[in-house]
DNA sequence: GAATTTCGTAACTGACCGGTTACTTCCCCG
DNA sequence: CGGGGAAGTAACCGGTCAGTTACGAAATTC
């Protein structure tokens, strides 16, 4: 609908409706992830994002929309910086290391994608269900894992039969879990796991248990 | 307050505050994990137990009252089945090996214990800090690990230098990941890993990894 | 520069929800 | 058996919230 204008450098006002649905996604994804879906306030997001509640139902039909796009936007985001670096060409340990980081600290940096996706596993993942975009996002993951594992095989620095999936599901949990539950945790242990210094010791630990037990 | 009146065998109707206090706490354990601290909805609690929002009110004063108290009954209630059985007793990897089933079990057991805790981390757990239960509810068993580990190194069946909060945080996210996200996990890689089968393969794969990272 | 489309504002609506209260019923004790 | 307190009921209240609408302002198009 509205495409042709984005050679113009900085207009003053209004008028600029990507600009505006950007505001009011990452207004949104602010107040889902701090409130959850029950929780959040369309009013508060309409405030946060600059614009107003009229232009959340023009763009995103309703709250639940609204939701759903974000979502979709988290999930995205979060592969597309994953596949920035090209994990193929490394060796494989070193690839598995990288694949390790790059979760653990992408959880680290974002907590409201850890926050949204409990939210939505809250809902038994109903909205996740209907989206077309997210089942095809994870295909290539699994590719680069599977491949790893092959050459780490044949390079004799892996163990035979072990399940990609699985493994990714290992390392998403070490990483997820940890920043997850991070204030219970925390909580129960007495002790500040937000601290670089625990992070580092944690991830360490995390390489450690799956490396180890991916040596033959 | 009213403690006087457990010898009675059954009684028809009301007058039971014990009684009602459990019916009401099963109620909103049902409609908290269901739809989170917001999403629940205080009358809908009160038509499930049973009896009403007065009496709600009268017991836990308020909402967020009615939340921690279910929020430590859970942890209290995990616990306590933990301790069932006494693992100081088992061989060390047997022990270590009953602690993971264990979790994963539980958690495969009390899909409302994962969404309570995924709820209360959404908080920041601020209703769980407030509580003075709690915190000593863990250190016990951090001692049965300490204990199962250094048993495990004098026998040579494991390695030296693990730190027990990190091990039992690594055993305590290869259970909970897998249940906490099953419905996201399951749109994304279109298995239902609800599944008893997927499920043993999980807890199967689970244990090879913590216990291969074990070995010296 | 008028017509048309897009955007912003704020008031509004109707449903809902947490919490309270006035009143009734039941049980226990003397 | 009757009085008092505990337990139960339902109506109610004030506030909130998702979603709508009416209208005016600005910008784009021709």
């Amino acid at each position: 609908m509205t495409k042709s204008k984005s050679a113009k450098p900085t207009q003053k006002k209004s008028r600029q409706p990507d600009v505006t649905r950007r505001n009011i996604l990452d207004a949104a994804l602010y107040e889902f992830a701090a409130k959850g879906l029950a929780g959040a306030r369309v009013d508060e997001i309409a405030a946060r994002s600059g614009s107003n509640k009229r232009m959340i139902y023009e763009y995103f039909g309703n709250k639940e929309g609204l939701w759903l796009t974000v979502l979709e936007n988290a999930y995205t985001r979060m592969r597309e910086e994953e596949h920035a670096i090209d994990v193929a060409r490394m060796k494989p340990e070193d690839g598995m290391r990288y694949l390790m980081e790059f979760n653990f600290k992408f959880c680290s940096r974002n907590p409201e994608f850890i926050a949204l996706l409990n939210a939505e596993n809250l809902h038994k993942a109903s909205y996740l269900k209907d989206s077309k975009k997210i089942r095809e996002l994870y295909t290539p993951l699994l590719v680069v894992i599977t491949d790893l594992l092959q050459r780490g095989q044949k390079d004799g620095v892996f163990r035979k039969g072990v399940d990609p999936v699985e493994l990714y599901t290992t390392i998403a949990a070490l990483g997820f879990f940890y920043f997850s539950n991070i204030h219970t945790l925390s909580t129960i242990f007495g002790r500040n796991l937000l601290s670089p210094k625990q992070q580092k010791t944690r991830l360490d630990h995390s390489m450690e248990v799956v490396l180890g037990y991916l040596r033959p």
